[in-house]
This record gives C-alpha cells, sequence and structure tokens, in this order.
DNA sequence: TATGAAATGCCCCTTCACGG
DNA sequence: CCGTGAAGGGGCATTTCATA
C-alpha cells in the first residue's frame, strides 16, 4: 500500500513536471507505447521498415498523447541538416519587404524551395551583434541578396555551408548577377537621341553619404564592381557614345532607394534654370517619383523630359506613362540561385536583362 | 581559498549494426 | 521481415581538477 501511494505520488510529480516543464519527446512517447524510439522515428520518416499495423497504432497513439512527430531541432542536431535556406538581405528585413526588387527574388526562391520541401529563413545581415553566433547556424546553405555586411558575410562563410551571392561577386561562392553595365549603355543609349540633350542621373549608395547631393570630382567611389558603380559607368557610356558628357553636378546620390529621398532630387533637378530633359534613374522607384514631380510641376513626360527607370517591378507598367526600364528579372535570379545552390552548382551565371521600351522615354 | 580550465552530462533524435 | 540498442552530434550547464 505504502508502495502504490508513494508511486502514485511520483507518477503525479512526473506528470506536473512534463506540463509546466516541456513538451513531449520522442522518447516519452515511446516509453509510453512502450516500443524503442527508434520504432517511433521510423513510424515518422521510414514507413518500410515496420509494419503497417504498429505503425498505424503508433500514430493513433501518438495523436492522443499530444505528439505531432519528431522535433525538428532535434532532427538537424542529429543529421546535421534541417532543410532550411537561409537568405542574407543586405538591408534590413523591413526595408526590404517594401522593396519590389527583393519581393521577386523571394518569390523565385521560394517557388524552387516549396519543390524541393525546404524551409525559408529570412536574415538581415544588418542585425549582426559583433561576434555573436545566431540564427544562421540552422540554415543548410545560403543565398545572399547584395553584398552584406562584414561581419555577417566572415561569420557565415566560417560555418563552411554551399553559399550563392546575387548581384555582387565574392571569391568564396558562385554568383548571380546580370550585366549592370551594358544594360545601362543600352538603357542610356535609347534614352538620349540628341547630342544636345542635358542629361541627369539618379542613383543610389554612390558614395558613402546619409544626404542627397550631386557627385563631386575626387569622390571616392568605393568597390568598381558595386551595383551603383557599374550602373554609372553604363551610363557614362551610353551618353559618350551619343556625344553627351554628364557633368558631375546631374550625377545625383541618394543614400536609399526610397521614394522621399527621390522626391528630393527630382525637385532639385527640375527646379533648375537649365533643367535636364533625360533623367537617367538606377530604379524605378525613383523614375516612377521623378514622373509624379515632374507631372506636378506641369512638365510633360516624355515631351519634355524623358525618364527612364531600372527593374522593370510590376507598377512600372502602371506608371503614368509607363515606364521604359530595364528588366532585371528578380523571379528568375532567385529561381536560378536556389536551384544553383541545391544542385551544388558552382558556375556563375550572368541573367540577361531587358529593355523595355514603354512611354516615359 | 579563489579562479579558470577541462571534463562530463544532457538534450532529442536518426541510423547503423545486429538479434529473434 | 520486424524490431531494438546504442552511438553520436553541437552547445550549454554543471561538476571536477589544477593552478596561482
Amino acid at each position: 500500500m505504502a508502495w502504490l501511494v508513494s508511486s502514485l505520488i511520483q507518477a503525479a510529480k512526473h506528470e506536473l513536471e512534463k506540463q509546466n516543464k516541456k513538451a513531449t519527446s520522442l522518447k516519452d512517447v515511446a516509453k509510453a507505447i512502450g516500443v524503442s524510439t527508434a520504432t517511433i522515428s521510423n513510424a515518422f520518416n521510414r514507413p518500410d521498415q515496420l509494419s503497417d499495423k504498429l505503425r498505424s497504432r503508433i500514430l493513433e497513439e501518438c495523436k492522443h498523447l499530444g505528439y505531432a512527430g519528431p522535433s525538428l531541432a532535434a532532427r538537424s542536431l542529429r543529421s546535421g541538416k534541417s532543410d532550411v535556406i537561409g537568405v542574407v538581405l543586405a538591408d534590413s528585413l523591413g526595408y526590404s519587404f517594401s522593396d519590389p526588387m527583393a519581393i521577386s527574388l523571394l518569390e523565385g526562391v521560394s517557388s524552387v524551395l516549396e519543390k524541393h520541401n525546404k524551409q525559408l529563413l529570412l536574415l538581415s545581415s544588418l542585425s549582426d551583434n559583433s561576434s555573436q553566433v545566431g540564427a544562421e547556424s540552422l540554415p543548410d546553405g545560403f543565398i545572399f541578396y547584395g553584398t552584406p555586411s562584414q561581419n555577417a558575410l566572415a561569420r557565415i562563410l566560417n560555418l563552411s555551408k554551399p553559399c550563392v551571392s546575387i548581384d555582387f561577386s565574392h571569391e568564396a561562392m558562385p554568383s548571380v548577377n546580370i550585366d549592370n553595365r551594358k544594360a545601362s549603355k543600352e538603357i542610356a543609349e535609347y534614352a538620349i537621341t540628341d547630342s544636345d540633350d542635358s542629361v541627369a542621373i539618379i542613383g543610389m549608395r554612390l558614395v558613402e553619404d546619409e544626404n542627397v547631393r550631386a557627385l563631386q570630382e575626387g569622390d571616392n567611389l568605393g568597390n568598381s564592381q558595386e551595383i551603383a558603380h557599374q550602373r554609372l559607368l553604363g551610363y557614362l557610356d551610353g551618353a559618350a557614345a551619343k556625344g553627351v558628357s554628364i557633368p558631375f553636378t546631374s550625377r545625383i546620390h541618394l543614400p536609399r532607394n526610397t521614394i522621399d529621398y527621390a522626391q528630393q532630387a527630382a525637385i532639385a533637378l527640375l527646379e533648375r534654370k537649365d533643367r535636364p530633359n533625360v533623367i537617367l534613374c538606377m530604379s524605378d522607384v525613383i523614375a516612377m517619383t521623378v514622373c509624379r514631380v515632374a507631372n506636378q510641376m506641369g512638365i510633360f513626360v516624355p515631351e519634355e523630359l524623358k525618364v527612364t527607370g531600372f527593374d522593370d517591378i510590376a507598377e512600372a507598367t502602371r506608371n503614368s506613362p509607363p515606364l521604359t526600364t530595364c528588366s532585371q528579372q528578380g523571379v528568375e535570379k532567385g529561381i536560378i540561385a536556389t536551384t544553383m545552390l541545391i544542385e551544388n552548382d558552382t558556375v556563375s551565371k550572368v541573367v540577361e536583362t531587358k529593355l523595355r521600351k514603354r512611354d516615359s522615354a
């Protein structure tokens, strides 16, 4: 009798501990059902390893016990795999969700991951506290979208997991890129029709400066492989091919690709006495903003002002007037990069861009 | 005795090797 | 064919050990 009571107390105590401490584990259900842990695991993951009868009994019991199946965390601990792919965004998550290109890219990435039953983990290289190891220990591989912070890059490379970069190149991984310089040259040549044209450029992140401003001679443009740098060179190539030179005062830097900054730049350019009649913009967001400002000022696009964008986001076709821009196939880039990662393809790819001739230039 | 370093234990699961 | 025991894997918590 005494034994019975104490064992009941033990059982109750055990039950209580289980309730407020931790969730039911594979081990718990194995004990409760009276089979080995391996058999439970097999029942969920390898049905061919046990009889249908036992398997259905186990699944039924597990449902009763409130056990949904082996934990992902424990599985990845054992197998060293998680079936999770990390996408490292150069910008903050909040900004990225407002960036149409990032959205398109993720659409492409997700479509491939879904086919392969893999999960997606979004990381921002900015939310990166010194040397602290964070969520990046989970994924089996990484896709970098845009140049990440040095810290994040170093830490992730240190994990020796497969990586693919998009829109930048790094010696340690294959990349998916477009030819920014060529594409920019092409669109500039298309928009500039006359050697008398007065051309301006609005780009983002040309220099390290938190203010909207014109470039100056001697500005340090940083890494020559940077997208903005390449597009700038492309525009200058195109202008030169048409016999036009673009003065520093007409090369405008924005700290980020946002409507607010673009508006500042647009107003400044269009209020000039010698205002430009062609504005080459490094993104559709900037170009659409320029169009809107021009409309408000009573300047006709494209009759008095030609505007070109870059990216070919969905809104570009709905702009007034529809935007002449360069399609850089965001979805496609996401698909290609993810496929490379999954198939262990380490050959870098250049995705073809397409000039979209619409009405703004 | 106080402190830092090294060893051990655990977590939870998958999977190899092997016994009825 | 069915099923099981036990190893092992990365990091954290705890214990043990060694040194100043």
